[in-house]
DNA sequence: TCGACCTAT
């Protein structure tokens, strides 16, 4: 997907009298006067000696940057040139998301008029660009999360400097905690006090934490510099965590953006957005208009209304051409929004908070936000993930409203009373407090983190979560009684980058002869739905789904598409033209109403967790078309999503009690297998389970008796 | 008889 950034492109024109046109050398010329040009104008860079000194005399230091200071492509170039990669350190930083990491580092490549993956390069899953030679390298946080665990010092990088950061990732917020802990730890390591973290003789003081790394064993490292780069003005949170570490600010590039309330609550937000849409188009001077909703059905009916209206619009005025945009969104059609309007209609974008962050929309002068967003929320007791709509926060609203002054002054219209504005949370509440902790709790373990109730969070995550997640990671075995990382098992559980159970799943399945049935499996677990049925096609979609069904469940289906497509594949296969590859399985995968984005994913992953296990040494086995010792590895992997039937259709899921219905898009939907095992427990309009699997109920007592056996 | 907000290893 594009990520439009302004001021990226640059338009052929005469420079300097060199004619840009036929001239290869010229125009390539041409071009770097032009950056240099562009470079010299961002708000940053006439701080560039400042910021080089704050940077030389605190350890750690925070960086409020407006939207277009420019912080995220100079700051590290500034620090390049201060000579802070001598000894072939390297600058490391870190973004939230993959497509930021690859724009950011291919421009500053370009600025610095070096190929990508030399002096300046990119990591994140799937995609190294970096070499030995890189120095400014650019990455997901998820991915130096990973590299922590096989150099828990971060040896090689002199800085790190954690971009977007107010975003409060669970990534984000994990790092913050460990890089704090690495640069305590490699202090340590040069004043040669490490030993005291462990001697309970010494004095150590109020102020005294040790670190809770591995010891370095007598290495020294060199101080780590620490750069916390935020958009909030809010940068307290940041600098109290980091002991009241240093907080400058630079100034943005951003036009004024007029703010207007209703002045009475809306009953029906989408009534209102309807009428402020007509409003906007026949009062207000030229430009596009941004429409934040909740979700894909949200957008789709308000897209239905505007077009049922447009024939109501006064003779002779423009017409409103709707362009949708959210993530599941086919990437052809996402990227209709960055198309030029064609003239006599006005642009009316209909997103959901993808248009926060996440896709810069160039031309935006109207945001109409009514104030809401759907949210992932998580219940520890019951295991249970929903997705509520609920109000934004300011800092939300604010960034939202930001989206209308990119180019030029524009105007948002909050579908709210400015009273109800006063009462929206300060910021959103940070993911961590709301989601799933078992893959972090194992991974803080795996980093040496034993007391990860007491792990220095910059905000703690409910405390019960933690201990529902120690107490799942024990019964999956990754834990010793005593709650330490299990060997091997736990510690191969950490390498895989799957969640945990699936992780299990795969050690599991070398002991059920099934471990290539179980790779495909946790692949195609491990990606947003694989089948893919539009509302006025679902007919269609069913009858291509039977040819893949399986009677025993969803595991072996999605087993069956896995292996259809690249036998498919296998067969059609060019060799040289990887393009004509694609567009074969993407036509294949149309006819039989898949997702050709999560199935190309699945396959990604596939491969990545075979070489993982390859190098883990698991003995390789396939079961073919024998399923039993599959469904019994289910069973002994997700034994803690069992449900046993009741009367009436419905199940109770054993391990919290709740009463449970499957899902209509599982095959075993009208079914009625006495006991199942499923992956996902979900609250919509009623509790569903998905990804679900007949077993014999008295498997779970041979192959789980850890949860299933009472003790006498 | 269901509908998925966004990310990441």
């Amino acid at each position: 997907m594009a990520h439009g950034r302004s001021g990226t492109t640059t338009p052929s024109r005469q420079l300097n009298g060199f004619a840009s046109g036929n001239n290869p050398k010229a125009g390539a010329l041409a071009r770097r006067q032009k950056i240099i040009q562009q470079r010299r104008s961002l708000p940053i860079a006439s701080v560039e000696k400042r910021l080089v000194e704050e940077v030389k005399s605190n350890d750690t230091l925070i960086i409020v940057g407006e939207t277009g200071s420019g912080k995220t492509t100079q700051l590290p170039q500034f620090l390049f040139d201060a000579g802070f990669c001598r000894d072939g350190k390297t600058i490391g930083i870190t973004q939230p998301r993959r497509v930021a990491a690859v724009t950011v580092a291919k421009r500053v490549a370009e600025e610095c008029g070096v190929g990508l993956g030399q002096k300046v390069g990119y990591s994140i899953r799937f995609d190294d660009m970096t070499s030995t030679s890189t120095r400014i390298k650019y990455m997901t946080d998820g991915l130096l999360l990973r590299e922590a665990l096989l150099d828990p010092y971060l040896s090689r990088y002199s800085v790190l400097v954690v971009d977007e950061a107010h975003e409060r990732t669970v990534h984000t917020d994990v790092l913050l905690g460990l890089l704090k802990d690495v640069q305590k730890a490699r202090l340590r390591s040069l004043s040669g006090k490490e030993s005291e973290d462990k001697n309970p003789n010494i004095n150590k003081g109020e102020d005294y934490q040790p670190s809770t790394l591995k010891p370095c064993q007598g290495r020294k490292f060199p101080p780590l510099k620490l750069i916390i780069m935020s958009a909030s003005l809010d940068a307290r949170v940041f600098s109290e965590y980091f002991g009241g570490a240093r907080a400058v600010h630079i100034q943005g590039r951003q036009h004024p953006v007029e703010i207007l309330y209703t002045l009475r609550p809306q009953t029906d937000y989408l009534e209102s957005v309807l009428v402020t849409i007509f409003q906007v188009h026949l009062n207000e001077g030229p430009g596009d208009v941004l429409v934040f909703l909740t979700g894909q059905e949200e957008i789709e009916s308000v897209e239905r209304s505007v077009q049922d209206q447009m024939p109501q619009l006064p003779e002779g005025s423009q017409n409103i051409l709707t362009c949708p945009i959210f993530s599941s969104l086919p990437s052809e059609q996402q990227m209709r929004v960055f198309a030029t309007t064609p003239s006599g209609f006005r642009k009316v974008i209909l997103a959901t908070n993808i248009a926060e962050t996440s896709v810069t929309i160039p031309g935006i002068k109207y945001v109409i936000d009514p104030g809401f967003v759907k949210a992932r929320s998580y219940d520890p007791n019951k295991g249970m993930e929903s997705l509520i709509i609920i109000p934004t926060s300011k800092a939300q609203a604010l960034q939202r409203s930001g989206r209308a002054g990119r180019e030029a002054p524009g105007k948002c219209f909050r579908l709210y009373p400015e009273s109800e504005f006063e009462k929206l949370e300060e910021s959103t509440k940070p993911e961590i407090k709301r989601c799933n902790l078992s893959n972090v709790i194992l991974q803080l373990k795996a980093l040496g983190v034993d007391d990860v109730i007491g792990f220095d969070f910059i905000e703690k995550p409910p405390r019960l979560a933690i201990v529902k997640s120690l107490e799942h990671l024990f019964l999956l075995g990754a834990l010793t009684d005593e709650c330490k990382l299990s060997n091997p098992v736990g510690h191969q559980m950490a390498r895989l980058p799957l969640d945990p159970m699936y992780s299990k799943a795969l050690i599991q399945a070398s002991n059920f002869n099934c471990l290539e049935e179980m790779l495909i499996t946790v692949a195609m677990l491990s990606v947003e739905s694989i089948f893919y049925s539009p509302r006025e096609k679902s007919e269609e979609a069913k009858t291509a789904m039977k040819c893949f069904a399986n009677p025993e469940g969803d595991h072996i289906t999605l087993i069956n598409v896995f292996r259809v497509a690249n036998e498919f594949l296998e067969k059609r296969r060019t060799v040289i033209n990887k393009e004509k590859d694609e567009k074969i399985m993407r036509k294949w995968c149309k006819q039989n109403f898949v997702n050709s984005r999560s199935l190309r994913h699945a396959c990604d992953i596939y491969r990545q967790i075979r070489r993982h296990a390859e190098q883990m040494g698991f003995h390789f086995s396939s079961c073919g078309d024998n399923f039993l010792q599959f469904r019994r590895c289910l069973a002994a992997s997700f034994f803690l999503n069992a449900a046993l039937r009741q009367p009436e259709g419905i199940y109770r899921a054993l391990a919290s009690g709740q009463v449970v219905r499957i899902h209509p898009s599982s095959v075993l939907n009208q079914t009625k297998a006495d006991c199942v095992i499923f992956n996902e427990l979900v609250q919509t309009s009623q509790k569903y389970i998905r990804n679900v699997s007949i077993i014999d109920y008295l498997w779970l007592t041979e192959l789980a008796p850890q949860f299933y056996m009472m003790p006498n």
